[in-house]
DNA sequence: CTGAAAGCGCTTACAG
DNA sequence: CTGAAAGCGCTTACAG
């Protein structure tokens, strides 16, 4: 590999004016910029980006970190490292992967090594000791969540609020008065503390509240057969129900089976809603399912970019809350008798 | 941060000892030892590895490329990268996700930057330009999937023809005589050069000769509904099928409510087996698919350590085929009549 | 507009 | 067992 000293030589100038050009950092003489671009492409020079990130203090590598454990990132998780991969190439930047326990301790370790100019941190919890890390490294980062009060933190989010009110606001247009609301269960003690299932509960029993109906929760696990399960329980203890909204894509299909299996026809019957996934998954079912796509891409770039701005001081910019929108399908209709 | 020098100065040595410390590279006396170690411990220190890369010319940083475009990879891509991430991690490496075109341009670019030691290379092709690259490059790599003739580059991959051979005893010995292959379809020139779907379609013509079988192949494109019109269609023209396998995992649920829209009993009449994909897949439909389970996690574990053996001096491990595992759901029963 | 030089924070022969 | 010193390949004041 060529290096900056061979370009200096073959060119007739000293490294700092090659690293002046190359860097487009201070103004070159057209002549001396001709002849540095043409040793660059004779030796076909490529600046080394580890010399450069030691000696600039700035690696231009960013980190992705997300729960080592996760098992619940499943399609939507590529679609975030993804998106932002692709976004931090497209300003320059390299991505790592970090899967990082809950505790704090591996984070600051990891943030510890200088690799990374900032992190990208995936999966907050509403109170996450990563996040209380990030802040006392004085590292740059930003999340794709938050946490309770998120104020001051740069963020970007799913937003459930409007989210789940667009839901119920579809849902009671068609007519429907009983709407039951299968969210995801967990045993372990931190899922208390998840975001998306705290905020979406809050939303449900307030849209509720507002229309005078009564919130029906139902805790699933996150398969099919916990969905089938979910659905059977529910038509028979709340026979009155006429339509489900789900946020649990991978019960989604079981509940849906689980409906059909009981003799209740969908959407005739039944309708049934599913929030915060994607339209593959939808598709899957039969018929296919009215979804609430989440805006998985459009995250995973944003939190690259908002990570960005604060590494090239740009004015901090706002965080953001981006709904869920609605994609009708096959299962949801006008309310029985409507 | 605190660096060598400061804990060489605290601890009263010259900052090669503590290097050989830090690295045990090289015997130090169990009293300078203490001393340095106690010293780290007040100063909190960790090595910078930005700076460690450019002294010992090895970043210790390795490269997962995927084709940039791909939609293909869902939840398996994430297990790809999960895999490989947390493997890396494990033998003290970090992984950057590369999203790089087809061309080899981009993928040499990267490579030149010097960022990494070595590359893992996702959705290889039977001819693939970016293979091509690695090897001009000299950087060590390893493929996830394999070329024409892979003999002498390191790589891992499903092993088609035993997976293939596999489904084909397990639906043969249910007695189905008549049995179709779904694969996947693409308007792309270069899904000619896919490896899974070439290899299969090698493997089931073989396997259907060996067994007097004739050979059914229907294409069909990556989602639901897609699916379903394919599995019309088989049942149309080709109406003594009692067998579909399929290799397309978006569309093996259409497939299924294809048929039993149709009027088809699965699997009374009919029985589907959806291969190289993943249990949580299967479980979504109703009824539950049976199929054989990608051994995509094991594969990413795999690829990195096939890499890092070959950064490490290992002597050259082996490329390793693995199959896909039969685990049979409730689409697939003896032939009708047996 | 251009260059000499210090320095980023380590590793690694080399010498003792 | 330990240290002085060169060097990894750049960037960046500073000087001219």
């Amino acid at each position: 590999m060529a290096t900056m000293r061979d370009v200096a030589e073959r060119a007739g100038v000293s490294i700092a004016t090659v690293s002046f050009v190359v860097n487009n950092t201070k103004p070159v003489s057209a002549a001396t910029r001709e002849r540095i671009e043409a040793a660059m492409a004779e030796l076909g020079f490529q600046r080394n980006v580890v010399a450069r990130a030691l000696a600039s203090r700035r690696t231009r590598i960013l980190a992705m970190a997300y729960p080592a454990l996760e098992h619940r990132l499943g399609a939507a998780g590529m679609g975030f490292v993804t998106s932002a991969a692709r976004r931090a190439a497209e300003r320059g930047y390299h991505l790592v992967v970090w899967p990082v326990g809950n505790d704090a301790a591996e984070l600051s370790d990891l943030v510890g090594q200088g690799l990374v100019d900032g992190v990208v941190l995936m999966e907050v919890l509403l109170r996450d000791a990563r996040v209380d890390a990030l802040v006392a490294s004085r590292l740059p980062f930003a999340m794709i969540g938050r946490t309770e009060n998120p104020a001051g933190l740069p963020h970007v989010d799913i937003d459930f609020d409007v989210t789940v009110e667009d839901a119920l606001t579809y849902l009671h247009q068609l007519g429907h008065r009983e709407v039951a609301f299968v969210t995801e269960g967990e045993p372990r003690a931190t899922f208390r503390l998840y975001g998306p299932k705290v905020r979406a509960e809050r939303a449900f029993e307030r849209g509720c509240a507002e229309r005078g109906l009564e919130a029906l929760m139902v805790e699933c696990e996150q398969h099919a057969a916990a969905g089938r399960e979910t659905a059977r329980e529910i038509l028979a203890r709340h026979p009155g129900t006429t339509a489900i909204m789900i946020m649990n894509e991978h019960a989604a299909s079981g509940v849906l089976s689980g409906a059909i299996r009981s003799g209740v026809r969908v959407p005739d019957d039944m309708s049934l809603l599913s929030i915060v996934t994607t339209r593959d998954m939808g598709a899957m079912a039969d018929p296919v399912l009215s979804i609430m796509r989440s805006p998985g891409e459009e995250l995973g770039t944003l939190g690259v970019d908002l990570l960005i701005g604060q590494l090239e001081g740009e004015p901090m910019p706002e965080p953001r809350l981006l709904p869920c929108v609605l994609e009708p399908g096959e299962s949801t209709a006008p309310a029985p008798g409507r």
